[in-house]
DNA sequence: CGACGCTTTGACACAACTCAACAACCGTGG
DNA sequence: CCACGGTTGTTGAGTTGTGTCAAAGCGTCG
C-alpha cells in the first residue's frame, strides 16, 4: 500500500519487512527519474559499460539480436523491476533494453549498489532475492522454449506475467492491462506472429483466456494452469534469522 | 597454474587478481569435500531450503522436470562452477541438480556466503561476476532455443562449452573431453535424441566438428562460429577502481 | 553368453513456418 | 468530413523442420 520507496519497495516487502531507513534508502535511489519515450533503447547490445536502472512506470523488454536475423526477447520489464542489474559487472552488455511504452526509470550507479551491500546488507539481500526471482522466471522461460509446445508456452507466459503484476499491485484477480503486440509475444515465445495469433484464438475458443485491446482476461485459471503445467512461485518472506546468521558465527 | 583455491580461483583470477588472503578464503571454503557418485541428485526440485556448492571435479547438470513429461536441462556444470547459488535465497529450489559423472563438491552454507560479502567485498564481487557470466550463458541458451535452428543451436552449444572449459584449463585448442550422451544433449538443446544424432552427423560430414567417444574435436572453428552466430565473450579483467569506487564516496 | 545402454538409420506424421491476401484500426492531412 | 498510409490482427494453403515409431548395430559388463 505504502508507495514510499516506489513499487520496488512493495515488491521487496514481500520478501523481508524493510526498516524505515531501508525504505528511505530505496526512495533516495529513485529520487532522480528519467523519462523514456516509447521505443527508446536504454541499453544496447555491445555497450561498453552500463548502469542499472529501476523501472518506475511503463513497460520495457530486454532482448538479443541474433546474427541470423532473429530477435529473442529475454523478458518483459514491468514497474518495480530492476533493469540491467544482471550484467553491470560484465564488460560489455550482452543484450539490449528498450521501452515498449513511454516509461520512467531511475538510474542506479554500480557504486551506489555496492554501498547498499556494505551499509544495508539486509536490503542488499532483498535485492538479491528479487534478482533470483527474476532469474527463476528466465529459467522457466528457457524450459518453455525447450520443452513446451506453443499452446502450453503461451498459457504459461500469461500466468507468470499475471503473478508478477500482482506482486506490484498491477493486476486484478482475473484481469490485467498488457500493452504487448502479437509480434512482441512472438519474439518472446520463439514463435511466428502468425502462429501466436492462431494460439490466441485457440485459448479464446476454449474459453481459457482472452487477449484483446491491450487487456488480458483469465477466464479459467485452473484449467489454464493445468494446461500450462504452471506452478505458483512461493513469495512468502523467509525468516530474518537465516540472513543474519553470519553475524553470530566464529 | 596455481591450484591453490581450486579451479574456481583460476576462473575468478581472470576477472580480478585475488590477494593472498582471498585465495586462502577460497581454499578454506573448499576444505571439506563431498564425493558424489554418478547419477546422485544433489538438489531436488521443490527442496525446502538448500545450500550452494562448488564443483571440484566431474560434470553435473541442473534441470527442470515438466508436468508434460519433458525434461529441460538448464546448464551443464563443469569443474570450478558454483551450483545452486542463484536459488539459495528462494524458499524452494526451482530446479534439480545431479551428477553426470562421479564428482566432488564442497558445500558452502548461505551464512558463509554472506560473510564473504561482508569481509572480502572484492572477492564477493568476483563471485558475482562469475554468477553474471553464468547467467549470460543461460540467456544465450534461451536465445538458442527460441531463435536458432537445430544446427545453429548445436554448434553454438559446443563453442560455448569449449570457451567455458578453457577458462578453467580443461580444453586444448581444438579439443576437449565431454562425458555427455546424445540424450543429454537433446534435453539441453530442446530436441529429440534422434534429431541430435542427425545434426551431429551433418556437423561431421561438413567437417566442422566431431563428437565421438566422449571427446569433441573442433575441425573448423571459424566456419563453425559463422554458422552458429557465435560471439566470443570478453573475459578481460575490469579495473579494480570501478569496484572500489564506493569506498571513496560521500 | 545374453542383457543393457547408447547410437544410427529409415519411413512417416505433425507442429509450426512462410507466403499471400485481406480486414480493422489508428492518426494525419487534405 | 473522408481519403490515406501505416501498423496490427486474421485467415487460408502449401512447405519444412523436427518428432515419433520401429528396428538394427555395437560396445560393455555382469
Amino acid at each position: 500500500m505504502t508507495q514510499e520507496g516506489g513499487l520496488i519497495a512493495k515488491k521487496l516487502n514481500t520478501f523481508v519487512r524493510l526498516s524505515e531507513r531501508e525504505q528511505e534508502c530505496l526512495a533516495e535511489l529513485q529520487s532522480t527519474s528519467v523519462h523514456l519515450p516509447q521505443g527508446k533503447e536504454l541499453i544496447s547490445q555491445g555497450d561498453r559499460r552500463h548502469d542499472a536502472y529501476i523501472l518506475q512506470s511503463g513497460w520495457g523488454c530486454s532482448f538479443k539480436l541474433l546474427s541470423n536475423g532473429g530477435r529473442q526477447i529475454i523478458t518483459f520489464a514491468i514497474p518495480g523491476d530492476c533493469i540491467g542489474l544482471r550484467s553491470v559487472l560484465l564488460r560489455t552488455a550482452d543484450h539490449s533494453f528498450s521501452a515498449l511504452t513511454d516509461a520512467v526509470v531511475s538510474r542506479v550507479a554500480v557504486s551506489q549498489m555496492m554501498s547498499i551491500f556494505a551499509e544495508f546488507p539486509h536490503l542488499g539481500a532483498a535485492i538479491l532475492w528479487a534478482t533470483s526471482r527474476d532469474e527463476a522466471v528466465v529459467v522457466e522461460h528457457l524450459a518453455s522454449l525447450g520443452r513446451r509446445d506453443a499452446l502450453e508456452r503461451t498459457a504459461h507466459f500469461f500466468l507468470e506475467l499475471h503473478d508478477r503484476l500482482r506482486l506490484v499491485g498491477l493486476a486484478k484477480n482475473a484481469e490485467f492491462a498488457c500493452p504487448l503486440s502479437q509480434y512482441l509475444l512472438a519474439d518472446a515465445l520463439g514463435l511466428s506472429a502468425i502462429h501466436i495469433n492462431r494460439v490466441l484464438r485457440q485459448l479464446r475458443e476454449r474459453e481459457l483466456l482472452t487477449f484483446h485491446d491491450h487487456k488480458v482476461v483469465v477466464h479459467d485459471a485452473e484449467r489454464l494452469k493445468a494446461l500450462a503445467g504452471y506452478e505458483q512461485p512461493e513469495d512468502s518472506p523467509i525468516v530474518d534469522r537465516d540472513l543474519d546468521a553470519h553475524k553470530h558465527r566464529s
